[in-house]
DNA sequence: TTCGTCATGTAATGGGTTACATGATTAC
DNA sequence: GTAATCATGTAACCCATTACATGACGAA
């Protein structure tokens, strides 16, 4: 047991707030969400679900006997009002663990439920992540320099230009969220 | 047991071709190679080189009793006659095994001891298995479009610029490939 | 009738991490 | 003297995968 990873879990947590889904179903936009790295299989799934089912965060609405005459018969599940509060919980979480690789992509994606002030705490600590990457990265290259053949060399200078394109995204994305924010809730913009 | 991955044996080889180091130093350049996504812990690293040592591949040449008056005794390893071939065959291997996340970034990073030949294939490879992955996600885009949200939509098109980018990257590494292996050994080039 | 997709699940395995244990040396 | 770094190693755990098992439906 104990099969479940914290991002998992959300990205269950949170397609199924949007509607209610059996698994197969919920795998293929789970995947759709996580992208082709990352994806997730039948063996990862759906053990998660049967534990956040016994947790208490799932139910299941067992679609089988009435209509459904053709298939077999699916399990749909749903969120239970304690699979909401904890989705409310991760998705108020704007600290650290929201800036992983793996969890950020995710959090992102619910940014649409996410609270603006939250927003701005992830996208601004995944640039520093970023920031921290980029610097071990240089440095440790500072170190070696002369001494890396061509293909070495190409690679982290590869390596480097795709943390720098991150971070301006990030910078986009922040410049934005900062814009709208402004104009939507004017507070503290001392008008007069 | 049975801890070795195919990338972290395939990193100490070709790491230890260049000069016999010890478990520490090893994995400061195996981590520098790698980079900060996908770097290994010790308790990755030491199991591993037990068991190369088990499997004939490296040779332990204790630096304890002599020179070293200081520091804790270090085990420098180094590669055995198997081990170089093992690395030679690794090397060799040009096919889907070579393109993954895990193994390209490793086996680039070696292209020095590699044929020109099985460079442009491991290239070649590496572009067609990055091709698939934007088939994959633009064909599921198209398929949901309109039902995403800003931020989901968002998240999917950086996810493809990205890969977009990577390809470009490595068409301009297969151009130059080509180029050089042209003017390096010109066969069948018919200047007659 | 066979292949692709839908649909759910389990067991074995794999490859990694964290936390712990130990201890010497170097720099402040 | 105390903190950081060097240096090696083990045990417990985590998360996911692969391979397998089962079965029905629709289309070619």
């Amino acid at each position: 047991m104990a099969r479940r990873s914290g991002v998992l879990e959300l990205a269950v947590l949170g397609l199924l707030h949007e509607s209610p889904l059996h698994g197969y179903e919920l795998r293929k936009r789970v995947n759709a969400l996580l992208g082709p790295l990352r994806a997730i299989s039948y063996g990862s799934l759906y053990p998660c679900l049967k534990e956040m089912v016994a947790a208490g965060l799932l139910a299941t609405d067992d679609e089988a006997s009435e209509s459904a005459v053709g298939r077999r018969s699916r399990i749909v599940y749903k969120l239970t009002a304690e699979g909401k509060e904890r989705l409310q919980e991760q998705l108020a979480e704007g600290g650290p663990s929201a800036w992983d690789d793996d969890s950020f992509g995710v959090r992102f994606a619910f940014f649409s439920q996410t609270d603006a002030d939250v927003r701005l705490k992830i996208l601004e600590g995944r640039r520093l992540r970023l920031e921290e990457r980029r610097e071990t990265v240089t440095s440790a290259l500072g170190r070696t320099r002369e001494k890396l053949d061509r293909y070495t060399l190409e690679l982290q200078q590869h390596g480097l230009e795709s943390v720098d394109r991150e971070v301006r995204w990030l910078n986009e994305l922040i410049a934005t969220e900062r814009g709208s924010s402004i104009a939507a809730r004017p507070r503290r913009t001392n008008t007069k």
